[in-house]
DNA sequence: AAATAGATGAAATATTGTAACAAAATTGCC
DNA sequence: GGCAATTTTGTTACAATATTTCATCTATTT
């Protein structure tokens, strides 16, 4: 089973975190031969800034000026499809949000496990979980294609320490 | 395992869909004390219109004029946030739409496979997928409130009559 | 009938996402 | 290096989805 729910909902060396995926996004990046443009790889640093889902808009706000300028949502846009096609990012589509993915390259399925309390988002990939998908679907007749599965709650961190 | 995805994929007798989910929605609002409104359940008879998953503008859309004058956006999202509440219909985050459930009241959780040769949504209720979660949320120790899995893929009669 | 709570009307606005075309940068090739 | 082709970005405008606010109306209770 791939998560990363400890780092995602604990204190932790968020920095590893981020250089271990501005690392991988230069790997694939430099496989697919696509390129890892300074916006793009801006928008891709702010999304790891925090475990937290990320608007389009709410990247606009944050980066920095260009040329003094403020980046237009066309190009955030862009740049949030560029880096999910490559599967460096995942669409919550529940919040219009965006997340890195943490084991890009890896055959996976996105499960997200969104945090109501703190507002952190994990990802995991049971393989025990997308077989029953894979069997739910096959019953019906169904061909499945893709997948997204979103679960809400607390993190253990927000289960102990906070709201009811 | 609940599940109407055979009503959804083929050709049936809708009208006795429609009759049944408007029959369960009185009996709900009974149940609750809840009013089902008469812009209330014109929303709920348009979104079972059909087995296709509605936004809430084509809603407004297709929603008769009241008075001659089109019921505008937030009367149409009041009435949306009266059937989730009561869980007569779901949302589908993922295209922003909204679809009749075809068993409220039951003890569910929110399976949908969505056609996107058909446009057709059905919803399935697994023990399986549902204990699945369930574990693979606790051995995070992540409390699960609500979740959301939506498949996309092919149905079967997309399958053989279609695109490729 | 008056008071209250619940529901709807109306206007404006916020948020999220796209289309279309121009300008600039990069790449591949000679 | 210089040129053409391609990709990326800038810019403007706009479409689609959703919410806020306050006024008005309706149903229910007392």
């Amino acid at each position: 089973m791939l998560s990363n729910s400890r780092a995602a909902y604990r204190a932790h060396n968020h920095q590893r975190c981020i250089d271990a995926a501005m690392s991988r996004a230069h790997e694939r990046c430099a496989e697919r031969r696509a390129r890892l443009t300074p916006i793009r790889e801006a928008v891709l640093a702010l999304i790891w800034q925090s475990h937290r889902p990320l608007g389009a808009y709410a990247i606009a706000d944050k980066l920095p000026p260009v040329n003094g300028k403020k980046v237009q949502a066309p190009s955030i846009y862009r740049a949030i499809d560029f880096l999910l096609e490559l599967g460096l990012i995942h669409r919550l589509p529940s919040q219009n949000s965006y997340i890195g993915c943490p084991f890009p390259g890896n055959e996976h399925s996105d499960v997200f496990m969104v945090c109501r309390g703190c507002g952190s988002a994990a990802e995991v990939s049971a393989d025990a979980l997308n077989q029953i998908i894979a069997d739910t679907s096959q019953r019906s007749g169904f061909l499945l294609e893709s997948q997204c599965v979103e679960l809400t709650g607390l993190c253990l961190a927000c289960r102990d320490g906070e709201l009811p």
